[in-house]
This record gives structure tokens, C-alpha cells and sequence, in this order.
DNA sequence: CGTATCCTGACC
DNA sequence: GGTCAGGATACG
């Protein structure tokens, strides 16, 4: 369940249930998360203490008295299932943290496409991200800079992490709807004003007031999208079908009309 | 830059 | 059986 909010919440949630706890165990059910953490290292995380559980763009961090960190990022459909090691796991889990207090952690994944590794520090544990996309600094400016040197679309740019941190494929679609801006627009040449109306866009789009309360495929909060899924839909504005192309291997939904420059 | 790839499940 | 899925990365 990424995109930023639900990632925050999912962190929040994560905190609140692991910080100063101690760690009992930690195992992979899946290949392909074994492969990130093999039960060599898994074995190292035993009896370690959880000092502090941190965010970064769609990245959560555990970080460990020791200094190692253990990262974590949901891809796709990753998400946290709280509950007791003495119970069975969900079907879908992926990985499992005990704590000494009988808590669980099940890192839940359908597509196992999640990442878990652990990392001796926290410098090594995280690539080069962009500003927070819910930083209250985030403006015309930045973005400015930041996509300037981007001869491509301007949609994919958004969804590149070392732009702005935290913007998914869904948001980046809708933040371009608000500000009327089309999203095979070329990044580099976004007028400032477009840029001005982005900024807000996406502070609307990521503020809760017209965010999904859960998860965000469930069909009760479809409609809190105006563009993303809904193809050929009229757009709530003016009416017009809503078209979807496809950009860098996903899709992206605007509407013709109000996105025209 | 775009494309393929990692994975599995849900839905048509 | 084919297509699609909220992400990121390696590659050409």
C-alpha cells in the first residue's frame, strides 16, 4: 500500500508497536525476501533493541541500538499486520519480527516485491531521495531546479524519488489534474505558474482532507479519485473522457481537456 | 530517455 | 489464459 500517507500511516502503526522493544526473532517466508535477508544475517538481528522507527519518502527505517538499521519498503502492495507470535500468519505474509513481548510483525505482501535488508548504518541503508513531498518547503523554486535539467515527461519525473520523495504513480496523476497540467508536458519547460499550481496540487492531493481513510483499492474510495482509474469516465470538471497512456510502463490518467498545455 | 524485470493474485 | 496492479532498478 504505498504512496506516501498510507506509508506514514503504516510507519505510525509500526512505531507504535515496536520503539524500545526487544528483538526475539526475526524470519523470511518467501525466496524472494530471503534473498534480501538471509537467515544469516536475520540471526543477527536477535536481541537487538528497536530505538527508533523513522520515514523517508516511501523508505522506513528501524534503527537499532547498535547503529544497524533494518530497512524496509512496500513496493507495491506491501503492508504491516500487527499481531502475537503465538498465533499462525497470514497467508500472504512475506516476513515476520518478533519481539521479546510476544508482538508481531508480519510484513504482508502479495506480490512478495517488498523490501527488507539490514544495514550496518543508516548511511548505507537508503539511496539519494528528493525533497519530502509533504515538506513545507517544497516550492515552484525547488521543482524548478529539480526539473530542469529533464528533457522528458513531466509525469514520470514527479514519480522519480531523487525529484520529490514520496510521490507515487496515483498522486503524481492527480496533483497533475489539479494544476492543469498535461502530463507528457516536457518537465524542463513547465512554465513557473504551472510549477506555482503544482506545488498546491499536491499539497491538496496529499492532504488528508481528500486522502482515502484506508487502504486505497477498496471500491468505496474509488470515487475520492478524479482521474486515476477512472478511463473514460467524464472528468468531474468539464465533462470530457478521461484518457490513459501509458508513460514509462504505467499508467497515467488525465483529462484531455483541462490538461491541455 | 523508455523498457524489462522482479513476483503473485485478482479479475476479465 | 491474458492483462493489470500503488515501485524501483538495471540496462540499452
Amino acid at each position: 500500500m504505498p504512496e506516501l500517507p498510507e506509508v506514514e500511516r503504516a510507519m505510525r502503526r509500526l512505531r507504535k508497536a515496536i520503539e524500545g522493544k526487544t528483538i526475539a526473532a526475526v524470519q523470511t517466508l518467501h525466496f524472494a525476501l530471503e534473498r534480501q535477508l538471509p537467515d544469516a544475517k536475520a540471526r543477527r538481528l536477535k536481541a537487538k533493541r528497536i530505538s527508533r522507527v523513522e520515514r523517508r519518502g516511501k523508505h522506513q527505517l528501524i534503527h537499532l541500538d547498535d547503529g544497524s538499521v533494518l530497512h524496509a519498503h512496500f513496493r507495491m502492495n506491501g503492508d504491516w499486520m500487527i499481531s502475537r507470535a503465538d498465533g499462525a500468519p497470514d497467508r500472504f505474509t512475506r516476513a515476520i519480527i518478533d519481539l521479546t513481548d510476544g508482538t508481531r510483525v508480519e510484513l504482508n505482501d502479495r506480490r512478495a516485491l517488498s523490501a527488507l535488508s539490514l544495514h550496518a548504518s543508516a548511511d548505507d541503508s537508503l539511496p539519494s531521495l528528493g525533497m519530502e513531498a509533504n515538506d513545507a518547503s517544497l516550492d515552484a523554486a525547488y521543482l524548478s531546479k529539480a526539473l530542469g535539467s529533464r528533457r522528458g515527461p513531466i509525469k514520470p519525473a514527479l514519480m522519480d524519488q531523487k525529484v520529490i520523495a514520496g510521490l507515487g504513480n496515483i498522486y503524481a496523476a492527480e496533483a497533475l489534474w489539479r494544476a492543469r497540467i498535461n502530463p507528457r508536458a516536457v518537465a524542463s519547460s513547465v512554465s513557473k505558474a504551472c510549477l506555482t499550481r503544482l506545488v498546491a496540487a499536491i499539497r491538496d492531493v496529499l492532504g488528508s482532507k481528500n486522502r482515502p481513510p484506508g487502504r486505497y483499492t477498496d471500491k468505496t474510495n474509488r470515487h475520492r479519485f478524479a482521474v486515476y482509474d477512472r478511463e473514460g469516465e467524464p472528468c468531474v470538471v468539464c465533462e470530457t473522457p478521461i484518457r490513459r497512456i501509458i508513460q514509462a510502463g504505467r499508467s497515467t490518467y488525465f483529462c484531455p481537456k483541462c490538461q491541455r498545455s
